[in-house]
RNA sequence: GUGGUUAUAGCUCAGUUGGUUAGAGCGUCGGAUUGUGGUUCCGAAGGUCGCCGGUUCGAGCCCGGUUUUCCACCCCA
């Protein structure tokens, strides 16, 4: 046998049957993004460089999948480069574009540029493949698809309080049952400016994040490692170890970091969204995690995640928000908040617990059988009919045999065959087969076009 | 980037201590049934054992390299 061909690592094909379960995802978010008055973009595959580089920190730049320079570029890069052999700057010469690796960083992009045509508050939703030059393993892709909402331009915590409805009914709807962390990251600065290691908030939120997966120890000798000092470690002890109801936790930690500003700041953004959670009835499960950090070094106020709970796999659902990413690209003081269902995680947890529809797999209607010439030129007009009423309809290209038109039938899953041969013709009938029941009757063409599309 | 793991028919996998012609189930195709699928029965096709090299009288099996798969870490959707 010949080589077999391949796709690079990390990437899929999808057959018929995973993109009816996908788009049922698909339309599903759609669905409940436009219900909270969101409007579609999107943007190009590929962005500049200067636009991705630095926005997900030094981890995310090494992640980006970069696009090669047309044209004999090497010549272009002078001869001392080349020798020095150094790939991160050799990268700046031959290359200038990349992939985009998430959907916030090319919005902000898009915000700024059509910063005149836009009035805000602008409310957005884009549906679009991501790509990651991750190490694939489960439940992760280096192309995968990002659903994004965000609403950009104004701070009020009302939009905070929409996204997590979105999300309640988002999984409602596919009946995933996930639970809903939220934090803040003011207070998470709050805290590292209270134990007096404010410039350390990445490495303390990072291994704060650890905390439910590798234990307290562990992350107190991590933090001990990244340089936090004992005194440090040693006031953030109460911290970690909070517990109780929302309020009560929030009551705790105000009585540890109150003094601190920005801690404060948080804490009562927390409880604002708190107070207006509770004034509705969601189907999801909602709750603070103050160990909740989120690697992106863009967000600045609340942060999101979601996970299934059936199911063994990283987030399915994650997002923020970011007072100043449009700032970047020179246009400060806009504040956004937004977050991103991960639909090949969706995709993977639905699959396992089995919880894709019947009705998601969408297929022909009827199909009618192909016997020859004289038998087409009496299908094809009733074929055209159907197919004006909105019947899914097709006739089989070939006069093959009828068993083989019947197999091909069955296993497309299609609900009615349509059988018309020379006894049919004679009476100007089609002999309509359910083919779940097997049950077969003759019907004239307009009962045929009653029958099918009801 | 670090560590582990996998590779044999279209798919899922057996294959003993290194020994003749590498097997099974499912799927595919044909027939039983020339106008009826999904069930049943009969039959057939289908393999450079990932690739390169080494050890050996002899390698699917042992050794080295390489590629690949999956998993964990890091990070994330």
């Amino acid at each position: 046998m010949a080589q077999k061909p391949s796709i690079p690592k990390g990437t899929r094909d999808f057959s018929p049957a995973e993109m009816a379960r996908r788009n049922y995802i698909f339309d599903t978010v759609k669905e409940v993004f436009q219900l909270y008055g969101f409007q579609p973009i999107e943007t190009p595959a590929m962005e500049n460089l200067s636009t991705l580089m630095g926005k997900y920190g030094e981890e995310g730049d090494k992640l980006l999948f970069k696009i090669l320079n047309s044209g004999d570029f090497i010549s272009k890069v002078d001869a001392e480069e080349l020798l020095e052999r150094n790939s991160i700057r050799l990268t700046n010469q031959i290359s200038e574009k990349g992939l985009r690796y998430d959907l916030t960083v090319p919005f902000a992009r898009f915000v700024v540029q059509y910063r005149n045509d836009i009035s805000f508050p602008f409310k957005r939703y884009q549906i679009q493949p991501v790509w990651r030059a991750d190490r694939p393993q489960k439940g992760r892709y280096r192309e995968f698809y990002q659903c994004d909402v965000d609403i950009v331009g104004s701070d009020s915590l009302l939009n905070e309080f929409e996204l997590v409805q979105i999300i309640s009914d988002v999984f409602t709807r596919l009946n995933v049952n996930t639970v809903v962390k939220i934090n803040n990251r003011k207070i998470l600065a709050g805290i590292a400016e209270t134990i007096g290691e404010a410039e350390r908030m990445v490495d303390i939120t990072v291994a704060i994040d650890k905390l439910d997966k590798i234990g307290l120890e562990n992350v107190n000798s991590e933090l001990i490692e990244k340089g936090v000092s004992e005194t440090a470690v040693e006031k953030l002890q109460p911290i970690l170890q909070l517990s109780g109801t929302t309020d009560e936790k929030l009551d705790q930690l105000e009585a540890v970091i109150g003094a601190s500003e920005i801690g404060k700041k948080g804490i009562g953004e927390v409880r604002k969204l708190f107070a207006y959670l509770n004034t509705v009835t969601l189907n999801t499960d909602v709750e603070l995690d103050l160990t909740l950090a989120r690697g992106l070094n863009y967000y600045t106020g609340a942060i999101f995640e979601v996970k299934a709970k059936d199911v063994q796999i990283g987030s399915i659902c994650g997002g923020g928000r970011y007072d100043d990413l449009t700032g970047i690209f020179g246009m400060p003081g806009v504040s956004g908040v937004g977050i991103s269902f991960g639909a090949d995680r969706i995709y993977d947890v639905m699959n396992q617990l089995e919880l894709f529809p019947e009705s998601a797999v969408a297929t022909t209607k009827v199909l009618f059988v192909n016997f020859g010439e004289q038998e087409e030129s009496f299908c094809l007009p009733i074929l055209s009919k159907l197919r004006q009423a909105g019947v899914n309809a097709e006739i089989f290209p070939e006069a093959a045999k009828i068993k083989k038109q019947m197999t091909w039938a069955d296993r497309k899953n299609i609900a009615w065959v349509a059988v018309v041969g020379e006894q049919e013709m004679a009476e100007g009938k089609v002999n309509l087969k359910n083919m779940k029941t097997g049950d077969q009757k003759l019907v004239d063409p307009e009962e045929l076009i009653n029958i099918l599309s009801a």
